[in-house]
DNA sequence: CTGATGTCAGATAAACTGAAATAC
DNA sequence: CGTATTTCAGTTCATCTGACATCA
C-alpha cells in the first residue's frame, strides 16, 4: 500500500510460468486442504495413516515391507504410523508364523469405519481442489498428471 | 520376487486415482529432478536462491519483504538465503536511506551470470519433466495447473 | 554367509513461529 | 505509542539414512 517501491506479489514470470512452479502451487494447495480437513475431522490421523488403512482395506493383510512399497512410505515410517494406528485399535499386528521376521498387519472393523470417514474427507478435498474445472477438464487433468508422474 | 504374499507396488486405487496423489507424484518428480540438477551444476545454490535472483533480475532492486512476497519465501528464510548469495557476491545489500529499516537488495553482474546458468538448469528440468507430453498437451497441462493452483 | 524385515535414533530440507532490535 | 522490517532461534512435518537385532 502506498509504497512507491512495491513489487508485485506474484512470482517473476520465468518462475511462475514453469510447470515445476505450478505443480508446486497445486501441491501446496492440496496439502493445505488435506491438512486442514484432517486436522478438523481426522481425529489425529493424517496422510500416512490414510494410505496405510486404504492399502490394508483394499488388499487385505500385508507385511510392513509390502505396505511400504505399495504406499510409498519408508519402512521405518511405516513402523511409527502403524504404532499409532495400533494404539487406536485400527490395525492389528501379528508375527507371521511362516516367516517370523514379518508382521502380518490387518485392518480392524474400527479401522474400516475410520477409513470410511477419512475417505469422505479426502473426496471432499478433491472436489474443492478441482472446483475451477469442469468434469471433462478434471478427467483431462488427471490423465495428463498421470503421464507426467509416471516418469 | 518369489514372495507369494507380494502386494502390487502401486498404491491402492482409491489413493492413486486421486488428483491429490497424482499432484504429489508429479511434485516429487519435479523436486527430485530439480534437486539433482542443482546439486550437479548449481554450485551450491537451490530453489530459494534461484527464485530470489530471478525476482531481482526481473524487477530490479527490492527490499527483503518485497522479495519474500514476490517469491513466496518466508521473510526469515529470505534473510538466510540472501546471506548465502551475498557471501558469493551474487547480490548486494544496502540500507535504504529513505527508510533505514529496509535493505535495498540488488543483483550483481556475477549474480546475473549465475542466474543464466540456473535458468538453463531449470529449463532443462521442465523439458524432462514433460517429456511424455506433446507441445499442445504441455500448454493444456500448464493452463489447467494454473487454474487449479490459483484457488 | 547373505539378504530381508522390522525397529530405532538421528539427519535433512522447506516452511513456519515467536520474539527481539531497530526504525518509522 | 503502534506498526513495519530485518534478524535470530527454534519448531514442525514428511522424508530419508544408517545402524542394529532378528531370522530365512
Amino acid at each position: 500500500m502506498g509504497d512507491p517501491h512495491a513489487l508485485p506479489a506474484t512470482a517473476p514470470s520465468r518462475v511462475r510460468d514453469r510447470p515445476s512452479w505450478l505443480i508446486g502451487r497445486a501441491y501446496a494447495r492440496s496439502s493445505a486442504l488435506l491438512n486442514e480437513r484432517f486436522e478438523a475431522n481426522g481425529a489425529g490421523l493424517r496422510g500416512y495413516h490414510y494410505r496405510l488403512l486404504a492399502a490394508l482395506d483394499e488388499w487385505g493383510r500385508a507385511s510392513q515391507i509390502e505396505l511400504g512399497r505399495s504406499t510409498g512410505i519408508d519402512r521405518s515410517d511405516v513402523t511409527g504410523a502403524l504404532d499409532e494406528l495400533d494404539a487406536q485399535g485400527l490395525v492389528r499386528r501379528a508375527v507371521d508364523p511362516a516367516d517370523r521376521r514379518r508382521n502380518i498387519v490387518s485392518i480392524t472393523a474400527a479401522g474400516r469405519r475410520r477409513l470410511a470417514v477419512l475417505d469422505k474427507i479426502v473426496a471432499g478435498v478433491q472436489d474443492e481442489l478441482l472446483a475451477a474445472l469442469s468434469a471433462a477438464e478434471r478427467r483431462q487433468f488427471v490423465a495428463l498428471l498421470r503421464r507426467v508422474g509416471e516418469q
